[in-house]
DNA sequence: ATATTGACTATTGTAGACAAGAAACAAGGT
DNA sequence: ACCTTGTTTCTTGTCTACAATAGTCAATAT
């Protein structure tokens, strides 16, 4: 039975021409698990059994294991004890969770960084801008998608803030997540993607200019336009 | 040498009364080395053998290392691949980290949680209050310390956000990290305990009151009479 | 004397197997 | 017929053992 022709992890990593071991089996795992689940492979709620897992990436229980840990910190999966793990199945309240806390790390970046005495550092963020643009001259909706979630990690980046770098990351990938699931799917449709783009770069140049209440509130706008869906479709929890 | 009396963590559990393996081995070992890193009985930069760890909690390696990963990711410890963990050292840019995090986090908060609706949430917030009224009158210092940190999360608390709060827990380990560590150990050292408890009370009062920008005031002038230290004590690594 | 190279040792990464708890099912009693 | 209870099976939690790698130290050659 472990000659079933496993869709192994560690094989595919020798043409790669790097050292295979250069990541653990863990990280490995987190990789393969995480890009399953975010592209729709898992579903949401789908239990994940350990032993299928292993047969599946073609490794042992402790690493994965090590792994689901991870993933569980992530927010991706939900881990119960004795009962196992299923892939997170995100409500109105974890969408909306999700979205105020990537809002507000935003927020906190921009005050961090702010006055950006160093103009070199807005490099990468102009970089990013054009990789957009190209992609949306390309009309290449889903590497603009991409593009986009890198363009916002080089803004918050600006901080200089390990830590905040690490969570604005997990927050994207549940993020990710969302969109995945069709939550609020109107992301991944814009109905205009010059003008997308263009916003983007009105929000690089008020960085630029340092004004951080303009900023600010381009960004209120921003996320609002990019994720807000009218009234009907928005059943929030009533306080 | 197995036999060499370990300071086990499972046969402690047994005179709890209640069951023993409610918790699986992973958390009591989280909970065991966090404990020992806080208090300072593991030094920063203290290597992590699992070999010896294993011995001294009475556990094998798996859940070891799986409670290695949540250490990791909490920030407590930092890991190389092949190399093992360390106690996390922290160093001025981390301090500062961690600390702005603290505060942009508690930011974020009042800002989601600030109109409250329902006063009776405020409850809890004012029951922390009371336990910080009773540690200052008994000069118990360092629960005053305890009980200043629960206060503070159930300010948080006040936003309903349960990966807020998840955040903030996470950097509030890390501050103890920081007070453990006596960089900026003047926390521990309020000169005057009442006045100490009567800034908080006055915090909660304004949340009560209904006024975000008194807030977010106050409690920009709170975190800095906490923590800022005058510039000569504070030896920046030069770059 | 110093540098370089080789083997050795200590420690991490991984695997496979065992034990324990939880859910599902069947059989019996009311 | 339904509920209760015992059993079975599946899954997770844990342990021991093996493999691989990085650091260390000594020996030899220049």
């Amino acid at each position: 039975m472990a000659t079933s022709r496993p869709v192994g992890i560690k094989e595919e990593q020798q043409p790669n021409g790097s050292r295979l071991s250069s990541r653990s089996l863990t990280d490995l795992a987190v990789e393969a698990i995480r890009s399953k689940i975010l592209s729709g492979e898992f579903a949401p709620g789908q239990r994940l059994v350990e032993e299928r897992l292993t047969e599946l990436l073609g490794i042992s229980r402790p690493p994965l294991r090590e792994g689901m840990r991870l993933l569980q910190q992530e927010g991706l999966i939900v881990t119960l004890p004795r009962r196992g793990s299923t892939v997170a199945a995100l409500d109105e309240d974890d969408v909306h969770e999700i979205l105020t806390l990537r809002s507000g790390l935003e927020h906190m970046a921009i005050d961090l960084a702010m006055p950006v005495e160093d103009k070199s550092r807005l490099r990468s963020c102009w970089e990013a801008l054009e990789a957009m643009e190209s992609s949306a001259a390309r009309e290449d909706r889903a590497q603009l998608v991409r593009d986009g979630y890198a363009f916002h990690a080089s803004i918050v980046a600006l901080a200089g803030h390990r830590r905040l770098n690490n969570m604005y990351a997990s927050v994207q990938q549940q993020v990710m997540l969302c969109m995945a699931r069709n939550l609020r799917v109107r992301e991944h449709h814009y109905e205009d993607l010059q003008q997308h783009v263009a916003r983007h770069r009105y929000l690089l140049e008020l960085i630029e200019k340092g004004d951080p209440q303009a900023v600010l509130a381009e960004l209120a706008v921003h996320g609002e336009r990019s994720f807000t869906l009218p009234a009907e479709e928005v059943p929030k929890t009533a306080p």
